[in-house]
DNA sequence: ATCCAATCGTTTGAGTTCAAACGATTCAGG
DNA sequence: CCTGAATCGTTTGAACTCAAACGATTGGAT
């Protein structure tokens, strides 16, 4: 069965080729984030444990630009880990806008316990696929993120650069 | 740049390519939602529009299985575009426990006026990929949303069947 | 030294999303 | 008929997410 949408051929291909992109995103991230919580950790703390671990001690702007995340949603997401005792926030002296985000040693504890875990997942899913099915997937999705119409929010606190898995810092 | 990652090959490679995957879905997801913004609608609000638009009127319960959504969120969402008059309840007579949306005049003419526009936005972003790169995005993206762990929510109301743009259909 | 703009974090309001509990309705068995 | 299980929608509580407004701090320009 084809499609609902009567649009020309290339709409069709490109409708198409994002759904089926889409689907495989959440299907993918249904399972890790499943398996995080059982850990009782959402994947927005996941991603600011996991830059913590990899990149060390950050303020809460830079944490924001390497996941991409407005700097509203870090605030909640360092409260909520905050609250848990995964996270310590430490005033800047020589700057005191700033505010210096370190794991716990409880933090570092879980962390480290639960991302090769996490990784392990991931390759699970990732393994449906050849390998170099894979290195395809990600020589195509990389031309995708940089294509189109600049910048997708232009708003002060978002910058789209970097990434939300501190693991892959390619360029 | 490598990796802040010390893991196999394979780990290495299976990582890779699902970043470049979830920040490409991103990428993409952003831009449009970004058009739609413009309209005052959500992407959530528009995966409903555009299910009773090309299905015709349905119960929330084949809602939520078409959208891939829980129960709830779908009742929140028809909340929302009720109350803006796109959608109306109303109850089935020969199963009172089923409501039935259907697009109010005002709500079929938002989506067939936006949907074109939202098709070719989507275009216009996958075309940063030559059509045969479209296609294997494709291909490999459907063995990734079927390989894996079987169901992501083995909760009640999910079943992860279906798609989110009704627009593709396939199989 | 003072003032003003930029920077950083927080708060607020809105929307999405889920799981779990709950209520109403239906339907099948006894 | 009556009772209990299944079904469908809603509500609740929690977390994420954003934009926008706001407050504190900093640093440059006059």
């Amino acid at each position: 069965m084809p499609t609902h949408f009567k649009g020309s051929k290339s709409e069709v291909r490109a409708l198409n080729a994002f759904i089926n992109l889409q689907r495989a995103t959440d299907s993918v991230t249904g399972h890790i984030s499943a398996q995080l919580d059982e850990e009782g950790v959402t994947l927005g703390q996941f991603g600011v444990l996991e830059a913590l671990l990899h990149l060390g001690p950050l303020c809460q702007y830079t944490l924001a630009e390497k996941l991409l995340r407005s700097g509203g949603n870090v605030t909640v997401v360092v409260d909520n880990l905050e609250r848990r005792g995964w996270v310590r926030r430490e005033r800047q002296q020589d700057d005191r806008r700033m505010v210096v985000i370190h794991l716990t040693p409880a933090g570092k504890t879980l962390i480290e316990r639960i991302f090769p875990a996490h990784a392990r997942a991931i390759t699970k899913e990732m393994n449906s696929l050849a390998p170099q099915e894979q290195d395809a997937l990600r020589r195509i999705c990389r031309k995708l993120g940089r294509g189109g119409a600049g910048e997708v929010r232009p708003a002060k606190q978002r910058k789209k650069k970097e990434q939300k898995h501190v693991t892959d810092s390619i360029e």
